[in-house]
Order: C-alpha cells, then structure tokens, then sequence
DNA sequence: TCAATTTTTGATTGCATGATCAAATTTTAG
DNA sequence: CTAAAATTTGATCATGCAATCAAAAATTGA
C-alpha cells in the first residue's frame, strides 16, 4: 500500500520490482514507437503491457519519471550497441566513420526511431521556466564521441574545430535519419551512412585522401 | 454563425478575416515559444490575444490546422530572412557559409527556437498511420539549399555527393542550435555559426584552401 | 499454517482540453 | 435607417488524461 517511489536512495529493488519496471519501461518504447509519443498515455501502456493503469503508478513517481527512465534505457542500449564497435578502432578517423555508421544503423533497427525525438520534444521550457527534460540526455551521454574527437585532435588525425560544435552536429545528422526516413520510407540507409561518414570524414580529417 | 473553414478553395478572404487569423497566429507563435509546445492550448492562445475562446475555432478548421499555419508562417519567416542574402552571393561556396550564418542568426533572434522542433514533434505517426504532419513542411522548403548545392557541384566548387543527404545535415546543423543552447543558455551563437561555416566548407568542397 | 507484507486491481476523482453552439454584438450593404 | 450578414462571446459538452485509493489478491516468512 504504501508506495515505494521516492523511497530508495540506494535502490535495493526487488527481483519482481526490476521485471516490473523494465516490463512497464519496454512496452512504454513499444507503445510510443507504435503510436507516437502523443498517444502514449499510462492506460495505453497499462493495457498493453497486460497490466492494471495502478501499477505503472506504483513503480514510478509520475509519467515524467516513467519518460526519463524510457529515454535513458534507449539511448542506454544504443551506447551499448555502438561502444564496443567504437573500442575496436585503432584510429580515430576510423572511430568516427565507425561511430556514425554504427549510430544510423542503430536508429534503423531499434525502436528508438521514434524515440530520438524525445530530448527535443521534451525539451521545452516548463511554466516555471525550469526544463522540463534534461537535453543533456542525449547529448551529455555522447562522452564517447568527444572522446573520439578530442583522441584525433590530439594524435593530429584531426584539423582543429570546436568539439562541443562537432558533437552537436555529429548527434543532429544521425537524428536526421529519423525524419529523412519520414520523408522516403525506401531510404538506402547503409547508402546514407556512408555518406555521413564520407562528409564528416572531410570535415575533421586534416590530410585528406 | 456558418464556419467558414472549410469552405475556400479560393481563399478570398476578407480584410477583418486576414487580420484575425494573423493576430491568432503571431499569438499562437508567441505562447509557444514563452510556454512550450505541450502547454499552448487553444484557450491560452485566446487569451493571450485578448480574444475568445470560440474565436480560433471560427477560423481554424481544428487545432492541427492552426499549428499547421504556425509552422508555414514560422518557416516562410526563415525563408524571408536567409534568402535575399543568399541570393546576393557570388559563389556557392560563400552561399552555403551565408545560408549557414543567416540560419543561425534568425533562430537566435526569432520565436522560432522553440518552434523549429515542431516538424520534429509531430512526425509521429498518427494512429491510423497516415502522418499528422508532413516532414517536409521543414525540409520541402529547402529547395533554395539544395539549389546551392546542386549549383556548387555544377561549378565545381563542391565535390560529389548525395544532395538530399546534405541538405538533411545541413538543416540537422542548424535546429542543432536549439538544444546547444538550451545546454548553454550563454553559447556564443556568432561562434557556433562560424564553426558550422567552416564545418560544412570542409564537407563540401573540392579544393581545400 | 497463518498473519504480515507486497503487489495488483479497477473504480473514482479532479482537471485540462478541443470543440460546439445559441445568443449577443458589430459590421456591411441597400 | 434598417435588415441581413458577419463576427464575437461565453457557457457548455464530451473526452481523455494522470493520479489516487480502498479493497482484493498474491507472496512471503516465521
């Protein structure tokens, strides 16, 4: 009865605590691919997950908290599929043409299609002012690209730009597949990621081939 | 007492009807931008120009109707703003830079900040699938962008590669300043437009100073 | 086994929204 | 001036929503 949402500093969840919430947290994505963001109210996602609209309450504080958790669980597992991919390179140029391949190729066979409009959509101010999602999450989560940056800056890989500026503009181009694909659902995307590669290849390489 | 939405094919609209329906506009434009997108509701777009409720509903066919004409005003405003610059350029090379910096400038100086995430926001499917706003509202009025640079490539300035790809990127680059910004409300804009600048120089030509 | 605890249910609450409409008001035209 | 038309009002309607909660059910542990 009594509710255990802003409880738990140190989480200490239950084994069907964790299923729960990752359960709610999934067919939320499921919901929201499927429908839109707009349309993805708790009910919705109650329903088809198979559960009572209570119990989506119990386990999170409210929907923005059920929101935060989704966009962090998605752009979780495309760092997980991109990471390792990124580790193997032995250079950076090699990292980043990686980095964005693996990005685009992520976005086209996950869920997570709709769902990388979730930092911008949310991203509005709150009456009080205050954001009301934090746009970092998306791009505060791309330490991995700054770090390729900076690693070929420093080896001279790369010509001097502002990283910050190059982050942004890396994370917006593999954004943009999701409303190019809007545009033209037959959308050669390994074609489109090799033309990113290609593009962002010759605005950070200093010696070009 | 008759509505007359849906009415006109010839527009012809009288002098009182085109004043309201920019007044309602401009005011929709403004309660977006102050409140954010989820929180600009018929009645708070009333009442912000001094106006009744009923009033829209009189000369919107329906609150996506409105939001369409907001997007279509927001982006023919862009369009005023960057295109008697580009046209005055000499070269694409220096085109592309103007189309970038004048970008830039009119989301720094214009409401349109938030609404630039609009097209973004209501790209989701609707329940029956067909689309509730067309992507293209944003990316469909770049053709002076794609003519820049289909018109490099003729010259030679720019090198091969896939026009629609880089028009996506380019627009990508731009909306980028929304979030960049929203990180760091202090971001030096004049800054970031130069680094774009260059950024998509590298990207694009074929010589290199 | 059985009492305590956790989890789930599903009805309910209160609220905000988009839309509607008859009546009131203003404008237009003859 | 006056009647018709256009415009505006403001209350009202139906809807969908997140959140709440008491009660039921399931699980746990002694």
């Amino acid at each position: 009865m009594q509710s255990k949402i802003d409880s738990s500093d140190q989480p200490a969840r239950s084994f069907i605590e964790t299923a729960r919430r990752a359960q709610i947290i999934d067919q939320a994505v499921a919901t929201i691919a499927e429908l839109g963001f707009a349309q993805a109210s708790l009910a919705r996602i109650a329903k088809r997950a198979g559960i009572s609209a209570g119990v989506i309450s119990y386990y999170f504080a409210g929907k923005d908290d059920l929101i935060a958790e989704v966009a962090a669980h998605v752009f979780d597992a495309g760092e997980a599929w991109v990471r390792p991919k990124v580790m193997r390179c032995t250079s950076a140029t090699e990292a980043l043409r990686t980095f964005l391949i693996a990005s685009v190729d992520y976005i086209a066979t996950s869920p997570s299609n709709v769902l990388a409009m979730m930092n911008i959509t949310h991203a509005g101010p709150k009456p009080d002012g205050a954001p009301r999602f934090d746009p970092n999450v998306t791009l505060g989560r791309s330490e991995g690209l700054s770090r390729v940056l900076e690693w070929g800056q420093k080896t001279g890989e790369f010509r001097a730009f502002a990283v910050p500026v190059m982050v942004t503009t890396v994370i917006q181009a593999i954004n943009g597949v999701t409303p190019a694909l809007a545009r033209d659902p037959r959308l050669d995307l390994a074609a489109y990621a090799t033309e990113l590669a290609d593009l962002f290849d010759r605005a950070t390489r200093k010696d070009l081939p």
